[in-house]
RNA sequence: GGCGGGGUAGCAAAGUGGUUAUGCAGCGGCCUGCAAAGCCGUUUACGCCGGUUCGAUCCCGACCCCCGCCUCCA
């Protein structure tokens, strides 16, 4: 029984579908206006993974997770660049595909652009007017009732007089409640726009996701999940959009991943903290980023720093280690067998990716002391979190540094030292392995010749 | 101020009302020409104070500290 903690209930669940056999899953993905950090790679690795488990457990996921192309940031850094939005909207669109498709995130079902739904979005903002929980304001935008929406405040638990408005940022003049958020902003001069009943202009954030989702999934589906920063306001406004003008419930089950944090703080782009995935894949194995956040739980804050890379490293190791001459054949896993059990029941508690991993290591000491099915049980459990699927002498062997050994002058040397070997000349064997190891590559010799792996 | 999430051994990170989490690091042994890897064994825990209980890291209450949201943010 596959058990999901519920942001909206802050209990885990039993999942139930509403359909049999079939999950209709949103989630929140980026604004492309610059490259991706650790934070959006731990969204996506968390949610593939979430689609993984769903898969494995049986189930048919249809996984939607958009992407902002039109807004201020984006306008703003184009206008710097010389280019229009669209360009630098598909660059970084590219750029993302990229990193994802590093770090083995498999593509969602859907990857819609909000730009191609501006009409779902005119369609909406029209139901929501017609029901009074929208009005069009003096300066042409059109702003959301929020005191009109009972439920306002559910998810977060926030209550309306409690939240501190205008605070931090000053409230716009033309709202008549200072909480009230816009779903049309008014064209400005020299800003790409579209034509609606209110005039001419570009829609809100938050209208994006109710619409696109509505469209792709329906007005009412499983799972929507993403960043818990989104919680207040972005997912709380997509509620009150997508059930005030539906009238049905929104989503059964909200799920949201916890930050990713540096010195103890949260990455973001404001605090300019944060590291872009490509920036840290040019010191690890992207499987070493991946392993870095699943051995993690997901709602848990994850700390960033070089040490805990380097330890997620060493441990990934070992577990290629012990799938070292393993051949890879994607065996059926048998779900009786105890380790597969318990795997099993982690994954279905809440997705316990830690304590999933701690059966990978049971695992892989079973395999090191001689057991094949362990090894064979090892990779194929792995392969539902999308780990340990490389050929693990390949993982081991990949230099972590451009200016690393070449590998046939690896071997030559290896050749040469076992040539010393042979006639116990240790001191010059022993030379060419300091040699070796001073260039971080490190012997292992074993019965059947020696083996090899970087530092 | 309101709301939400945390504080577990040197580090990272699960979990549980009484029995080894797990990984890295450390220590001892085996193996090895010596190493490495591996195997066996092993040292360090549950923020503080009360309460409930035969027994609490795990339940209850108070307190301290940290992080996040209340502006855009994954």
């Amino acid at each position: 029984m596959l058990q999901i903690h519920n942001t909206l209930t802050r209990t885990k669940q039993e999942f139930i579908p509403l359909q049999s056999g079939r999950v209709r899953m949103y989630v929140c993905g980026m604004t492309v206006y610059d490259l991706c950090h650790l934070g959006h790679a731990r969204v996506f690795v968390v949610f593939d993974m979430v689609t993984r488990w769903l898969r494995a457990s049986g189930l048919q996921v249809e996984y939607v997770r958009n992407i902002t192309d039109i807004d201020d940031k984006i306008i703003k850094r184009a206008e710097e660049n010389g280019e229009s939005p669209a360009a630098l909207a598909d660059r970084f669109i590219t750029a993302m595909h990229e990193d994802e498709r590093a770090l083995g995130v498999l593509p969602p079902n859907h990857e819609p652009r909000a730009t191609q739904y501006v009409s779902q979005m005119l369609e909406m903002i029209g139901q929501l007017m017609r029901k009074g929980l929208a009005y069009a304001a003096a300066n042409g935008d059109v702003y959301y009732r929020v005191r009109e929406f009972a439920e306002y405040g559910r998810l977060s638990g926030k209550s309306l007089d409690e939240l501190r408005a205008g605070e931090r940022v000053e409230v716009d003049q033309h709202k008549q409640d200072p909480l009230d958020f816009v779903l049309w902003k008014a064209a400005k001069p020299g800003e790409p726009a579209w034509e609606s009943p209110w005039g001419s202009g570009r829609p809100g954030w938050h209208i994006e996701c109710s619409a696109m989702s509505a469209e792709l999934l329906g007005a009412h589906f499983d799972i929507h999940g993403g960043g818990q920063d989104l919680q207040f306001p972005h997912h709380e406004n997509e509620i009150a959009q997508s059930e005030g003008a539906h009238d049905c419930t929104f989503v059964n089950y909200w799920m949201h991943n916890g930050f990713v944090r540096v010195d103890n703080e949260k990455m973001s782009k404001s605090l300019g903290n944060f590291f872009t995935i490509r920036e840290i894949l040019k010191q690890y194995d992207p499987e070493v980023v991946r392993f870095f956040i699943l051995r993690a739980q997901y709602r848990s804050p994850l700390n960033y720093s070089d040490a805990h890379l380097d330890d997620a490293r060493a441990s990934l190791m070992r577990l290629y280690t012990a799938l070292r001459g393993v051949n890879a054949n994607d065996l059926k896993i048998d779900w009786t067998v105890p380790q597969a059990a318990r795997f099993k029941a982690a994954m279905d508690d809440d997705f316990n990716t830690p304590e999933a991993i701690a059966v990978l290591f049971d695992l892989a000491s079973e395999a090191n002391r001689g057991s094949s099915p362990a090894a064979q049980l090892l990779r194929s459990l792995a392969g539902t979190l999308g780990l340990l699927q490389a050929n693990p002498a390949i993982f081991l062997q990949a230099a972590t540094s451009p200016e690393g050994m070449l590998e046939n002058e690896i071997e030559t040397l290896i050749a040469a030292r076992q040539t010393a070997r042979d006639t116990k000349n240790f001191a010059e064997s022993d030379r060419i392995r300091a040699a070796l190891t001073a260039a971080g590559v490190i012997l292992e010799d074993g019965v059947n010749g020696t083996q090899w792996r970087r530092a």
